[in-house]
DNA sequence: GTCTATAACCTGATAGAC
DNA sequence: GTCTATCAGGTTATAGAC
């Protein structure tokens, strides 16, 4: 069967090509997508990526960006919010990121492999360092615990939420669950996390 | 500066060629390492490399198969030996595999990624997923909590050990933490992890 | 703006001298 | 076994017709 264009056709050229850039790079990486790949994708010829993008690395930083501004734009809103109290923090991080990991699945393995390999180029995109450092989670772990490194509970989070995402391909093909039980087992963790999380604020 | 061989120079071609592959390989995966790139970093000529692998490819499948091992080599005979109870594999656990990666911390990112472009391929390496659900850890985890999906509890605990070193770059990258600090904090994790799981072990 | 054809370069692999 | 030189094929990017 030949292969078909993929993308809908409704879409302005340039975002035809963002959109199958999306999902190459999201499923391959970087250095394993081809840009006919991506031109194939989107139903369209190859000299049009240079033509709207001028090189397959400028298309690429875009992609990133975004995806960047996905995996860590969930966070920052929450963390920061000094109105809600830690227990509720807790509670909305893990169903804004199961709820957005769901749907895409397989960003955070893309944007942490890719930051791998280059880890200062995007660095600027990365204040997100400094917004947890001071944020107002921290602050609020600190009241309650002065004997543990408030970075090592944001840490512990966000192991247990995105986590099972990063690992999603292993314990497929490894047999352990199939697509659809993974799928609910990541529903229960939304209520499952929360528990586990307050346990561990208590824990001596 | 030029760039230098990075091996020592008293192994056997062979081994140098593997060393060096182990290293690169690690670092840019499949896609992005060049077989020059692995000849330079042995000290060694390119066609060296077909001479004892036959391709790129052959020489791949050796490496991935020795980072899976390691990688999955660690958890199974912990969660599989009955003779150790609950809480105290989860301790094990903690200890061995925060020792392991702080020695390969790209080592998990390294396989995850390589094995989301191929997750068939490798399959056959991944009995591990039934050596997990069947293993001890789950039974004794069964016999505690009816309530829980035995695997949710599993990916709790690997997500809070290995994800720290998934996301090391980001997080070094981002200026959270130098690497000597986050150093001190995976060697902190070992204590911490185990007080967190007990934790949860009995939350309600 | 979109296409075909092709240039320019890179990469894996091999031939053949030593 | 090890090297240099080179081939064959693939990939990004562009030129130029429409």
């Amino acid at each position: 069967m030949a292969k078909e264009q993929k993308v809908a056709v409704d879409l302005s050229t340039e975002e035809k090509i963002k959109e199958a850039a999306r999902k190459v790079f999201t499923q391959k990486g970087y250095a394993a997508t081809r840009t006919r790949d991506i031109a194939e994708e989107a139903g369209l010829n190859l000299a049009l990526l240079n033509y709207y993008f001028r090189s397959k690395e400028k298309l690429f930083e875009i992609i990133m960006a975004e995806k960047m501004q996905l995996l860590f734009g969930v966070i920052v809103p929450i963390v920061n919010d000094a109105s809600i109290k830690l227990e509720e923090k807790i509670e909305k991080i893990a169903v804004s990121y199961i709820n957005m990991l769901t749907t895409y699945p397989d960003l955070p393995i893309f944007v942490l492999s890719e930051l791998r390999n280059n880890p200062t180029q995007f660095a600027n995109k990365m204040e997100v360092g400094k917004l947890l450092k001071n944020s107002s989670l921290v602050q609020q772990f600190k009241e309650k615990r002065q004997d543990i490194n408030p970075l090592q509970f944001l840490i512990s989070i966000l192991g247990m939420v995105i986590f099972p995402f990063v690992a999603q391909p292993v314990f497929i093909a490894s047999g352990v669950a199939d697509e659809k039980q993974y799928k609910t087992m990541m529903e229960e963790r939304k209520m499952l996390i929360p528990i586990w999380v307050k346990a561990m604020l208590k824990a001596k």
